[in-house]
DNA sequence: AGCACGCCGACT
DNA sequence: GTCGGCGTGCTC
């Protein structure tokens, strides 16, 4: 309870401030830490959260009284403290962080009940049409429902409504009904004791993080459920984080039949309506389940007993504009701060989730594959050197051959190019001018589709031009290298027959999926598939039996630390596609560099092996898990003033053991979005106190407003 | 983040 | 003289 004398309450605000503020409370108001408010801010009306007692450092006549209090249950004490704890370990302003979590400032209202009609007692005589309305209005019941139910057009009843023949009445609070009978699933031995353990440690509310891994067909999503089953029997909220929405869809339709019905979802593309409605039913606690991006992080559940997040080793899960951070990283750091288990979900964990698991921090739950789904794919090499592509060509002839014979037995075929549009380059002949983005240190990407040439980075687009805008030569724009457009003709010219789609970002709408290309694949309207990574997520194909990677160098060169680690991961989950079911399947990689660790291990099915090397490399360069990594981004619209800032700030770097500075540097997209960017690498040992150090040095220099400053603590994407 | 205040250059 | 550029600082 907080303190009566003095009345006030200090409140943080979702602003870029690190600190509460001092507001007095009516006294006629009750309340509580934690409490949603309404407050005067600046000239704002802000919503705001009691955070503690007030500070008492200002003045009485400039304490401004809070307005209103929410009917909402009060943010928990481990809510607050996770909150607190993320603005500090991501050095984002507190305020900025409780911003997150107030992501649907039209939910903070109750939703005024849905109004229906009924009858006026004792109705004068009038009309058939009118009589037959008056006759279905016994109970409460919009206006459509009213006119369909009596037959009579919404205008009649309209009409009826204004002549007080009908009476607005509140509708009773709408239970949506479950869709299906929940049906729990018979598990094999290993998945019933994976699965006993975790709905155990939930039911116990056993804090701590479990890694659940296992292949694709082991069964880890039924196992998890388990898990989930307990905790919405013990009354808690469960959040299943998923790394992409849109890919979900199967997901849905299992949760559907294992619960009995649809869970909420949180993303980034509800309408306004959705996220008022499932903020509110999420923090009211009337809802129980949520599958969500990584922003359902920060919604304010009242009783969270339970986070999955599937597939941890996605990076997707990094969040890289606003406040930065890692959502498995959150999800884990959730857990501990509210005392509650978090089960991570992949078959191919991240080195950081192993490390930790070595280092007995985490559990660790294997799933052996399931008895009877099919056997590893054969993995084959293409060494391009000796199967030499022709110009503008990029199936080498192995891989063609195998398309023919698959196709022949009615069998699937996935070609796997991570590149979207037509060419990733155009450049002109005569001249030798190469189209670039005026806002990005990046080509632009030809999409033949919609004929433009597109940025990837900021969304710059421009009509491919007729002639060279350089030497004003036509017909000389040449396109280099292959995107998928372009393997897509290929594609048809060498197998005219075929049936072929492509399944890329531009091809699959983001709010309704990518579900009719889908039920196409599932339903053998389709014979070769043409995919970047969004194919590699989340799709059993079962008559899909070919798996042709187009580059399989792809994705190694530039300085990402992880670059190997995610191809590794790419490749296994597409190469994953091939064979399931009762068909065994094939995967043909094209490489110029066979003999590279990478596809060696990938071929061989060595996992462990190239895990240990990509460890013991890391463990040598102290390079994440075993050292530290923050990155320092200075950005601005003049380049003058962006190193001139990045040189003063190199000259206050504070000296310190276990840690070293590199650069400044321009950063990798050196220009992006207009803006001139530069970058720092702190680099430390792991236990080294590397927030508090980035603090104290940008501390201690003077920056002016024009540079924008950007800390990324454990950088994932060094664009 | 907003938003105002304020201190310098170029317009009716 | 004032309109407006955006650098600086505050919000209880």
């Amino acid at each position: 309870m907080i303190e009566k004398s003095p009345n006030n309450v200090s409140i943080l605000v979702p602003r870029a401030v690190d600190q509460p503020f001092d507001y007095r409370v009516p006294d006629t108001m009750e309340l509580d830490l934690g409490h949603v408010v309404q407050v005067p801010f600046g000239r704002e009306t802000l919503p705001g959260i009691i955070w503690g007692a007030a500070e008492g450092d200002i003045s009485p006549q400039k304490l401004k009284s809070i307005q209103k209090c929410y009917d909402l249950p009060p943010y928990t004490p481990d809510f607050r403290e996770y909150l607190a704890w993320v603005a500090g370990y991501t050095m984002a302003p507190l305020g900025n962080v409780l911003a997150m979590t107030l992501s649907a400032t039209a939910a903070l209202k109750a939703e005024p009940p849905q109004m229906g009609y009924i009858a006026a007692e004792n109705p004068p005589d009038t009309t058939a049409a009118r009589q037959k309305v008056l006759s279905v209005a016994t109970t409460p019941a919009t206006t459509r429902e009213l006119a369909e139910k009596a037959g009579v057009s919404p205008g009649i009843v309209r009409v009826m409504v204004k002549a007080g023949l009908l009476i607005p009445t509140p509708l009773p609070e709408r239970q949506v009904p479950p869709v299906s009978v929940p049906s729990p699933v018979t598990l094999s031995g290993e998945q019933e004791s994976a699965a006993a353990t975790l709905a155990a440690e939930v039911t116990k509310g056993t804090p701590g993080t479990t890694l659940l891994e296992g292949v694709t067909g082991s069964g880890k999503t039924e196992v998890y459920f388990e898990a989930i089953d307990a905790a919405l029997k013990k009354g808690k909220q469960a959040l299943v984080l998923v790394p992409e929405i849109a890919l979900t869809a199967q997901l849905i339709k299992r949760f559907r039949k294992r619960f009995g019905e649809t869970p909420v979802l949180w993303h980034s593309g509800l309408t306004p309506a959705q996220r008022r409605k499932t903020w509110r039913a999420l923090a009211t606690g009337n809802a129980s389940l949520v599958v969500g991006a990584r922003s359902a992080l920060f919604l304010p559940y009242p009783r969270l007993g339970l986070i999955v997040v599937d597939e941890e080793h996605e990076a997707a899960y990094k969040q890289e504009d606003g406040v930065v951070y890692h959502g498995r990283d959150m999800a884990v750091a959730r857990g501990h701060i509210g005392q509650f288990p978090v089960i991570l979900v992949s078959a191919t964990p991240s080195l950081e989730t192993l490390y930790n698991v070595q280092q007995g921090k985490y559990r660790y739950l294997h799933l052996p594959e399931r008895h009877g789904t099919a056997e590893l794919p054969d993995i084959h090499i293409i060494d391009l050197r000796q199967h030499p592509l022709p110009t503008d060509q990029w199936i080498s002839a192995p891989l063609q051959a195998a398309i023919t014979d698959t196709l022949a037995r009615n069998e699937q075929v996935l070609l796997y190019l991570n590149r979207r549009g037509y060419a990733p380059l155009v450049l002109c002949r005569a001249c030798g001018h190469r189209f670039q983005c005026p806002e990005c240190s990046a080509w632009l990407v030809a999409h033949k589709r919609d004929g433009q040439l597109l940025c990837h980075h900021c969304g710059y687009n421009n009509v491919i031009p007729a002639s060279c805008p350089s030497c004003g030569t036509t017909e000389s724009l040449t396109p280099c290298g292959p995107g998928v457009e372009r393997l897509e003709e290929e594609v048809r010219k060498h197998f005219p027959e075929a049936r072929v789609a492509v399944m890329t970002s531009d091809t699959t709408s983001e709010t309704d999926g990518p579900d009719h290309i889908v039920e196409d694949i599932l339903n053998q309207k389709v014979d070769i598939i043409i995919g970047t990574q969004m194919v590699a997520k989340g799709h059993h194909f079962p008559h899909l039996t070919l798996v042709g990677i187009i580059d399989g160098d792809a994705g190694l060169e530039g300085s990402d630390l992880r670059a190997t680690e995610r191809a590794y991961q790419l490749l296994h989950q597409v190469a994953g596609r091939a064979g399931r079911a009762h068909l065994p399947g094939q995967v043909y990689i094209q490489s110029f560099c066979p003999e590279s660790p990478l596809l060696d291990a990938l071929a061989h099915h060595a996992r462990e092996q190239f895990l240990e090397a990509e460890q013991s490399r890391r463990e040598h360069t102290n390079m994440p898990p075993y050292g530290r990594l923050a990155a320092i981004i200075l950005s601005g619209k003049t380049e003058a003033t962006i190193s001139q800032t990045a040189r003063e700030l190199a000259k206050h770097v504070p000296a310190a053991k276990g840690v070293r500075v590199l650069g400044p540097a321009p950063a990798p997209m050196f220009r992006l979005r207009g803006l001139y960017r530069y970058r720092f690498l702190v680099h430390a040992t792991r236990r080294f106190p590397i927030q508090k150090y980035v603090q104290q040095w940008l501390d201690h220099a003077t920056i002016p407003s024009s540079v924008r400053v950007k800390v990324d603590i454990d950088p994932y994407n060094f664009m």
